[in-house]
DNA sequence: CTGTTAGCGCTTTCAT
DNA sequence: ATGAAAGCGCTAACAG
């Protein structure tokens, strides 16, 4: 039925291992025999079984990729940088979502190992100490894309999110705008949530604002929990006159809240938030924010993958990539 | 180093046979064996290696799936239908992006047939002969989802892309439009592209209008093309009174085009597309469409494949799932 | 209910 | 430059 190498040694009249050395690569083969091999492979129709050569070899040159919620476009974003690389190196990636689900990433994370992948990375969500645990039986290289362990013990690469919001409540403050209000993601979440809501008290309190309980409100990162945080701004007294966002489609939904009400962005409210994802222009008006370098992310981690996965020598284990401010028209100055 | 299953039967002084029963969940274990095992494998902190196992049984309970392009939020949707049903069958899935490239749709499958998957799943574009050799070589089942081949041969799941352009351009011409123009996707795309043109014009022919070239415009299905599209047709002396567009994007790419002039959807211009994709409703005004049930393509195909790979009977191996028109705000009636 | 024993298809020394 | 042979870690008859 299925054809194997022992089939093509006989077809081609030579050993199998001889066989499985042109299909390496190995130079070691007269280049007429190599030609024998090709021509009987190419007649039976062989193709390697990839689980017996990881077998016998320990290799299967493959990394595993977890990915928190597959149809969030940042992270696809990511694995488009890490595929990139991946190909570049000759490795091949299998995806797992993870659905946001922390028991499903432990699972996910056993079932990569179990298939023997040569390196693993983890993008987004948040690191626990069962994390750890489960990276620690694992006896291949782990990196963080997208994301940081608390003890900074484990490989990562990402940008700074504290830095990133604080960046952004200053373009609002420099702006003349004293009455700024945040849409955070969920504290628990140390990247995306926790660090950029500190982003943001940082720069209040740098500006000498004080804080208002009534002003922050957190989401879920989706366009309607913008939309119901706006909305819930909107009905106070005196409302913000700008808006800082975790997220992009937080972002989005408050300004159609902010329109919807039939007020005017940025004439009446300003709005910026941190991501940059292709949503930020398919907006109207266009959504000024803080960019993160997405696809870098990935492919950075890849490539720091690859050197540990051949052993090489790695000066930094931990690796914060800029971000920038990318300014559209969401932004306006206080007038008064 | 590894701990094998060798180990794991002396340390529990039973037979490697005995632990490989417990661990595939064998009845035959007296429950004390069973018990002993366990504990030598808690200590041992035995991992299972499933490449070994998939060697050794010539199955490896997984199924590749290759996507087209991973920042399409589609095929996310998709790809969460496949998830789902994987995970209640007991099914690992190894995501492979193809990046929308042909070649790299052709490498990815022979990767993936090379590790050994026990089924395919190929997602979205077009399906050439070179694709169905490939499927051909492949011992194992493969399902088309939110695709289908020419020649009818490759069980699929998909929905009927002729007729939900269709439904989308017949609640245009029941609000009285006769000026409308389509923003296509590539006509090479069987699906996406040519059926979805195919059922503008039958539309537009049983309505008895003859087809105007220049209201026509074959977009790349992103946000940017549709504004370009729009702008081409806002440049015309007359424009046209309503839009059909064969994707969100590029139909939101012409919400903004019309508004960027100064006009207002649906008052001057509606717009409708096919796809529904949680965008729709991150657009004022809100965005009416054909829904296409992506998950459930999902689910459905991945359902399939399971009865085919365990060789169950099936029924009908093309299906097509219905499809619905979902009105929102973005179509008016015409006046006059 | 449990153990023995062949392989699964390939890589990899070690000879030659 | 090539071949022989010993596994890789596990499953699956087959015995008992």
């Amino acid at each position: 039925m299925t054809v194997t190498i022992y089939d093509v040694a006989r077809e081609a009249g030579v050993s199998m291992a001889t066989v499985s050395r042109v299909v390496n690569n190995n130079p070691n083969v007269k280049p007429q025999t190599r030609k024998k091999v090709y021509e009987a492979i190419e007649r039976l129709g062989y193709r390697p079984n990839a689980v017996a050569r990881g077998l016998a070899s320990k290799k299967t040159t493959t990394v595993g990729v977890v990915i928190p919620d597959i149809s969030n476009s940042n992270f696809a974003e990511v694995a488009r940088g890490i595929e990139d690389i991946a190909n570049m190196y000759h490795y091949n990636i299998i995806l797992c979502n993870a659905d946001k689900r922390k028991d499903k990433e432990i699972r996910v994370i056993n079932t990569l190992l179990e298939k023997q992948v040569d390196g693993l990375l983890f993008m987004g969500g948040a690191v626990t100490e069962e994390h750890v645990q489960a990276f620690k039986t694992a006896n291949v290289p782990v990196v963080l894309c997208a994301t940081t362990d608390e003890e900074n013990k484990i490989p990562s690469v990402d940008i700074n999110h504290e830095e990133a919001a604080y960046d952004a409540v200053n373009v609002l403050l420099s702006q003349g705008h004293k009455d700024i209000a945040m849409i955070s993601g969920t504290l628990q979440d140390p990247s995306n949530g926790y660090a950029r809501y500190y982003g943001f008290k940082r720069a209040m309190e740098e500006a000498g604002i004080p804080e208002r309980e009534e002003f922050v409100r957190v989401g879920n990162y989706r366009y309607e929990s913008g939309v119901e945080a706006m909305n819930y701004f909107l009905d106070q007294d005196k409302h913000p006159t700008a808006v800082f966002a975790a997220t992009d489609e937080m972002a989005i939904g408050a300004i159609h809240a902010i329109q919807d009400k039939g007020l005017r962005v940025p004439e009446d409210i300003s709005v910026i938030s941190v991501d940059n994802s292709r949503m930020a222009s398919m907006v109207r008006p266009q959504l000024s924010a803080v960019a993160q370098p997405m696809y870098d992310i990935g492919a950075v981690s890849m490539r720091l993958l690859t050197k540990l996965m051949k052993k090489e020598q790695v000066e930094e284990i931990k690796v914060i990539l800029p971000h920038e401010v990318v300014k559209r028209q969401s932004v306006g100055t206080i007038q008064g």
